[in-house]
DNA sequence: AAACTATTCAATAAATTTATTGAATAGAAA
DNA sequence: TTTCTATTCAATAAATTTATTGAATAGTTT
């Protein structure tokens, strides 16, 4: 084998694990399963993609090796195959949220016109900590929760908010987090602890992004 | 717009992005421009395709702000847009040396099969510098090193090699570094080296992941 | 064993990507 | 201006990717 043989040979298995990450759905897909594993129903439930197309597309992330599977009696189930492919979806985030003018515009837009509150990164977040100033809120749903959350962070789903209020300390500020910039749940849930009178922020980043710098984690029972 | 409408935005930006890298010529040109800009002509070569084939790649980067142009007399020079394309490129590297045994055997297996030495990484290089006892050598070409290069590094382009030994100290270790982990020139470098009885070792990486983690870089005039 | 269910497979048409040509263009040089 | 040259464009055929459909499979449950 000579050099251009041994480059060609490499440049094009990087461009199959590439052009596995390459389609809309399958980044979708991606995220979802940085917040743990899910079965291919509820992927496709997830990502509003029919079962067959979605299960389509979890054998192209599956031969890439970009992801595992577990089978649990009827179900299977799916995650990532480890860490670095958390970071590579990570660094294609950042690139577009930077290079791509269109996607900042989408967030920004979307979150202002619906949520116009400030956020948090998770630098900040580790500061406020540090002071002891600050409730930690995870509103994703219960079961990501349980696979893994922010050390010492209260669990309090979208949907059971609104019931729950009253659990929530009106003196200390609450930081709310959910599964990333792109996710909504954490905007919802600050509206509503604004309107109801609470100190309020998100985090702009997602679970997954802590762990990911080894910040402390607690897994429930379970 | 509603939650559904922004995320099916979102992730389709976002794939562009990544459908704009995978392709393997397309990584191969990235990875050349992660060294500094270069005409179209010149990165046709370097990557042995057509020149008219190589615009077209080109292009599809332009389109997808991965690069950025500037025209200089007859010549159209390209460049990576941000060190965030390096760092994207350096997470499916990675990735893919994690991932897939393929990858991972075809660069040891071409590695060894010519050249049977051990390498270095970075962390070890830092350690090597602290002490003081050792020479550091790019064996890129002399235009790559003019562009930027680790701090004190002698340049000595793999073809002045073998005609320059004499400048080079017999009493410390050297190690030489090129491009990255899919370069060879390094290689052809440390084999030059022992056999005429020098101490020599490559470096794993190359020269712009030494650069992303903002460790001392010069650039030459000119 | 039979019935059931979550998932995968297989076949097809539509859409997209790619390599290959040769012509067109834009700016520099004469 | 005309000529020259590096680059881009445009058109086409071949290859690949994708969504859609309905059937097949593998393991559970009855």
């Amino acid at each position: 084998m000579n050099k251009r043989e041994f480059k060609d040979s490499v440049y094009s298995e990087l461009a199959k694990i590439t052009k596995s990450l390459a389609n809309p759905h399958r980044l979708e897909i991606i995220e979802l399963l940085a917040q743990g594993e899910y079965s291919v129903e509820q992927i496709a439930e997830q990502t509003h993609l029919p079962v067959a197309n979605a299960s389509q597309h979890l054998q192209v992330l599956k031969v890439a090796q970009i992801v595992d599977v577990n089978r649990q009696g009827n179900f299977i189930y799916y995650r990532l195959a480890n860490a670095n492919v958390f970071k590579t979806w990570r660094a294609l985030r950042e690139l577009g949220i930077e290079r791509i003018a269109t996607i900042e515009k989408l967030v920004k837009n979307f979150r202002k016109s619906k949520f116009d509150f400030e956020s948090v990164t998770i630098d900040q977040l580790i500061k406020k900590i540090e002071l002891g100033k600050v409730t930690i809120l995870d509103v994703r749903p219960e079961t990501e929760y349980n696979k893994g959350h922010i050390a010492n962070a209260i669990s309090m789903p979208l949907d059971q908010l609104s019931k729950r209020l009253k659990e929530l300390p009106k003196c200390t500020e609450i930081v709310a987090y959910c599964r990333g910039p792109f996710c909504v749940f954490a905007d919802e849930a600050v509206a509503i602890l604004v309107k109801a009178g609470y100190k309020a922020t998100r985090l702009e980043e997602g679970f997954p992004d802590w762990k990911i710098q080894e910040l402390p984690v607690e897994i429930s029972m379970n």
